[in-house]
DNA sequence: GAAAGTTGATCAATCGATCTAGCAATAATG
DNA sequence: CATTATTGCTAGATCGATTGATCAACTTTC
């Protein structure tokens, strides 16, 4: 009597067996119309509600995606997530989400965490430090994943992000060939970071393409925020001259060298481009140019990708870095 | 053979019974040293891993809280969230996470789901237009649940939140003693959301205090973004001379705001106050002062309050609505 | 030395669905 | 009319854990 409404409750109101009641329910097999009715009916007066955890024992597949994030609060996360939440409940998935603060040891004990949920999938932005033996072990343990965002050394695992050598270049290209910059900067981003060594490679081959060395690069690796740009940017002022453009690991990076400059009183008079293009960016003041990245779309695309290979676990792994194109706005000087 | 390693598995190892061996898992009840060492080792050279579902089946218990959010990627949504995911993955739930676009069909199609999915209790940021239909529904279905940062017209439900009346009495109260302001705006915000009436609310209080007419308050209702607050501004801007001081229903409408004041020239002389203090308001130009709601403690406490409900079914529903402050920074005039 | 208590482990039922194999009735085929 | 398909439904095993009832062996107590 007590306890929630089994399909057998609902079977039995219905006068049928269990098994044809789950037969509604999933609108397979063959059953007739007025008993599909009746069944329907049973559920409904009695208030049925589906138990996915007992089917998902029964056929050994979750519905639920684990979602492991460095940064759930920081705004080019908050769109990867947005994405890849529209992605998985649009296909039936739900994420479960869990934040590692960057730290690989809570990112271990995160991971380890969702396998016991027996989550279908696991999307990672992983933390700075990850070793590849985390992708030795997912795979040792046939748990379908995607990095997303930032890859690992050496590590051959599916993949969604930008193309991060290209965006470091068009930020560079933009600056030297449209505003006649001969020096640059590279604010923030932490050094272990793959994405940032391949921006700064990025942006190292289009000065050496413009005839200029490589020292003519200032390279200040920091945290990924916006006090972490304030910093970077006070360290920078106080360095000496400016470079004449500066490209930022992160629009919020951009956002704390804002800060410094106006602190500093050198406003308008220096090129800035952003990374990441978060929406916001345009109001800035000036307008932030920005490498768009588009953290919705690549969270969409992640999802797409993870779901793709749970359901047809032959499909080949693939690295889908997406090209990255230039937000041009005020910042960098353009009118 | 195949299949995943199961409890049996370890027993058989062990040379022991699946219950005892689910006695070690737990560490609870009498089991010896040497038997639990042997269970122990069983456990891990089998590469056993714990099958939640199959366990959550029996308890009937789940370990996952559904958190149910308008705008996933909004800053301030942001930190709640993040607030939340650490509140509970501090006592061992995982939030599944859905979004709404504050739309309450999605919400109610995602409540549904996620009671499928026979989650323990539900975080609730209700989604504008809401009935208070959908409180009846949860205690009907005695399924725990906290509204966070929006609550219900005529309903007595758990609530997690600032005091809005306090915010807008205290931003209110800033501008008009410390700044002899005279008339003020309160800029976005959907007139539906309750905690914005409250707000305006404390805002007239403050007014008449001040001995100021109600009609010294422009009230402007609008989308709660950055572009939202663009658009507030320029109309606001267009319908004559400024008030002299402006309060924004968030930090995202004041940054719009702040866009359109720099497009007119009409920069520093405006006094802005914003909502919420998320982090990075203090590097914008000028730095913004706002009334602290602190997300992520707010998610933090929503987790708290919902987990020893559901721990202890009988606690007393509670309003906890915490008394802002403000964040005095220079964008309301201060040095 | 018999009764009572403690310790360490086991048995079997149970949670709520899925799914294979199979059964009865009806329809189609030669 | 006998045979074969097809349709509509059901019985019962199963997924991997938890749990109340039970039990054997060993201590303690009188």
């Amino acid at each position: 009597m007590t306890g929630p409404v089994t399909l057998q409750d609902v079977a039995d109101h219905a006068g049928v067996s269990r098994a044809t009641a789950s037969l509604v329910l999933r609108e397979t097999g063959r059953v007739s119309k007025q008993t599909r009715q009746r069944v329907s009916e049973a559920m409904s007066t009695l208030g049925y509600v589906y138990n996915r955890g007992a089917a998902s024992l029964r056929t050994q597949t979750a519905n639920t995606i684990g979602v492991v994030v460095t940064h759930i609060a920081s705004p080019f996360f908050g769109e990867v997530i947005h994405g890849l939440e529209t992605g998985l409940t649009a296909s039936g998935y739900l994420p479960l989400l869990v934040n590692t603060e960057d730290d690989p040891a809570r990112q271990h004990d995160a991971i380890r965490k969702l396998r016991e949920h027996q989550v279908a999938g696991l999307a990672v932005v992983p933390a700075t430090g990850t070793s590849a033996a985390l992708i030795d072990e997912l795979r040792a343990w046939k748990m379908e994943h995607v990095l997303v965002s930032r890859y690992l050394k050496d590590v051959n695992a599916p993949y969604v992000g930008a193309d991060d050598v290209v965006g470091g270049r068009l930020a560079a290209t933009h600056l030297l060939e449209t505003h006649g910059c001969e020096t640059l900067a590279y604010l923030g981003g932490l050094p272990a970071i793959l994405s940032r060594t391949d921006r700064t490679d990025g942006v190292r081959e289009a000065l050496l393409r413009h005839g200029f060395d490589a020292s003519a690069l200032t390279d200040m690796p920091g945290e990924v925020s916006g006090s972490g740009g304030l910093e970077l940017g006070e360290r920078l002022i106080a360095s000496g001259p400016l470079p004449d453009g500066i490209i930022c690991h992160s629009d919020s990076v951009a956002f704390g060298l804002y800060r410094a400059l106006r602190i500093h009183g050198l406003g308008n008079d220096t090129r800035v481009i952003g990374y990441d293009n978060i929406g916001g960016a345009a109001l800035w003041e000036p307008p932030l140019t920005s490498v768009a990245t588009q953290g919705e779309a690549l969270g969409r695309r992640a999802a797409r990708m993870l779901l793709e290979r749970i359901k047809e676990p032959g499909t080949p792994k693939s690295i889908d870095k997406t090209i990255p194109e230039l937000a041009v706005r005020q910042s960098c000087g353009c009118p």
